[in-house]
DNA sequence: TTGTAGGCGTTATCAT
DNA sequence: ATGATAACGCCTACAA
């Protein structure tokens, strides 16, 4: 049971009577080894199933050919479509991925950080935690210039690129389409505000709200954990506001459904007592009834751009700093949760 | 900005006036390094902002701590689920993950199969495409004694584990609810038959119709790619069916909700005019108006599960081969989709 | 066009 | 309890 020993590129030279360092240049295709010599290298090669060891490799290049992925989480359709975009890419440039999910803990997010720092990732792409208040754990990767690219929940950070979409528009356009449907009270339930993407959506809201003259009001924004269940509780809690608002932004569709489903089972008809507008076009968004009109934009390609610009960078393409920032288009589906007047 | 060169245990050495043979030990918690050494280490390691060469290690130890994950597709609930319980499983343990997706496709799967190979995973975890005809591109890890773990789709080797839910069991408790619901006239939309899910699950719809004496019929099996979009044209091709089916069984919820959104929206009611039963409690079944009975079986615990027995055959303790199949629970979850009368 | 030699950072073996 | 040395497999500067 004994595994036997590896094949090398000594064995390989060995049985064709040639140095091993022409071995190794034969299989980088490397243009001063003579096309007949290469021809019987890889034949060899292959013959004897010889695989390179990337360990040596790496550890004499000083380059790992990976990139590290840091998510809040890894089973939303969001998140699984970003990590499906990014391994796409990464896959066709010879890179692997090392994942890891921070579960939206700040604390763990550090840890991860520190080990993706510890397997010497090539680069970092990230999208931070509900909590995560600064960015010092990133610093050592700032120090040695690894790149780090920040996504969808991004902090600002002079070394660094960011790839997001404009949360503010996003936001402002969601409740300025609630405004025109003629909703007045307008509740927002969104995730702690210390997020970009929170930030930004709540910006967005209260600048549709003030265009209209509508007041802000304090207590009309909900701050949750986003989840299903959150929306079915906020659902509560809205049907004790008095009076009962008629309108709803809610910063991620599952918990717009969660909060749909419940107010629902109250009585509450949507859109007509209360419409409602969510955001990221989950399929479930065009399950619930009504059709949840949402904001959408695509993780899959937020994936792709982050992994592509990361590569660009390893290859000297595109430099990585705050200066770079990517917005990605995003656009206002309207479905019937939140048309007041007919369909 | 040229890199500064990294720390290594020479750099401990060398400060402490050991020798780095002593680092090492120290480092690794030796036990015939004397505490104050180790500490004397430990300090300035931490200090000086030391961190292990991985490389340099695997390429000594010949083990690389990571673990190989080919999947049919990244970004669907129950996929996104198993993986973030692996990962759960793996950081625990000091594992990394290399993970790649088939795409459902047997090509892509025989170059990740490929990838992993040469990237040397210490351990392959898998779930089959809908074409994997043969498990001839696993042969490497086979001889090699890499352990190749399946799970969900699964084909039987004797080298290697299967980890899956007992498949014709729970259709046929899917196929035998619809039965005494009073459903006579049942489809199945499935996938391509090659893979054992999906033959297990023929066999026990099979198995619970001819138990009460209900033809099997060969046109009302349907077989999709299991999409919410084919589940839409399923739809179609039901309703020309004469006589009109009045119950089904789908292999995937998502494919489901597809079909059953275009069936009321061609004035079908749901449970009335035709029964549901789904597959794989995604969270869509809890939206879906009415809401879709399906069998619940956990993906995360799926994923723990296989990575579980990986790690306990890397210290020995399970071994891996075809006696080692594990079975994992699953169960019917009764919803008002399959409820032909009343709640 | 090909070869020689040394080193990437670690750990196991064999001393002391 | 600690140290010297070799080896893991590869790549590249330098030499021929």
């Amino acid at each position: 049971m004994a595994n036997e020993r590896e094949v090398t590129i000594y064995d390989i030279a060995k049985k064709l009577n040639i140095s091993a360092t022409t071995v190794s240049r034969g299989l980088q295709d490397h243009p001063s080894i003579s096309k007949k010599t290469k021809k019987k290298i890889f034949d060899l090669a292959d013959e004897i199933g010889y695989r390179i060891n990337h360990f040596a490799r790496n550890l004499r290049n000083q380059k790992t050919n990976t990139i590290g992925i840091i998510v809040p989480r890894l089973n939303s359709y969001f998140m699984s479509s970003v990590i499906a975009g990014i391994e796409n890419v990464a896959n066709d440039h010879g890179y692997g991925l090392l994942i890891s999910q921070s579960s939206e803990s700040f604390g763990k997010e550090i840890s991860s950080a520190k080990t993706m720092f510890d397997s010497r990732v090539d680069g970092l792409l990230t999208s931070l935690a509900f909590d995560t208040a600064d960015l010092k754990h990133f610093e050592h990767f700032f120090k040695k210039n690894i790149p780090v690219i920040f996504f969808d929940r991004v902090m600002e950070h002079e070394n660094s690129t960011s790839i997001l979409i404009d949360n503010r528009q996003a936001a402002y356009n969601a409740t300025n389409h609630l405004i025109e449907q003629g909703c007045k009270k307008i509740v927002h339930i969104t995730a702690p505000i210390l997020q970009n993407v929170y930030k930004d959506r709540l910006k967005g809201y209260k600048e549709a709200l003030s265009q209209h003259k509508i007041k802000f009001r304090e207590e009309y924004v909900i701050v949750t954990d986003l989840s299903q269940e959150a929306g079915a509780e906020a659902a509560q809690a809205i049907l004790k506001m008095k009076p009962v608002p008629d309108g709803i932004f809610v910063s991620n569709d599952s918990c717009a459904v969660g909060c749909m489903l419940a107010l629902k089972q109250n009585g509450i008809s949507i859109p007509e007592d209360i419409a409602f507008v969510g955001f990221n076009n989950d399929p479930i968004s065009k399950v619930i009834e009504p059709n949840l009109t949402t904001i959408n934009y695509s993780g899959y390609e937020m994936g792709q751009t982050a992994a592509r610009h990361l590569i660009n960078h390893f290859n000297g393409t595109s430099p990585i700093n705050c200066t770079n920032t990517i917005v990605l288009r995003s656009e206002l589906i309207i479905r019937s949760s939140s048309l007041k007047k007919g369909k």
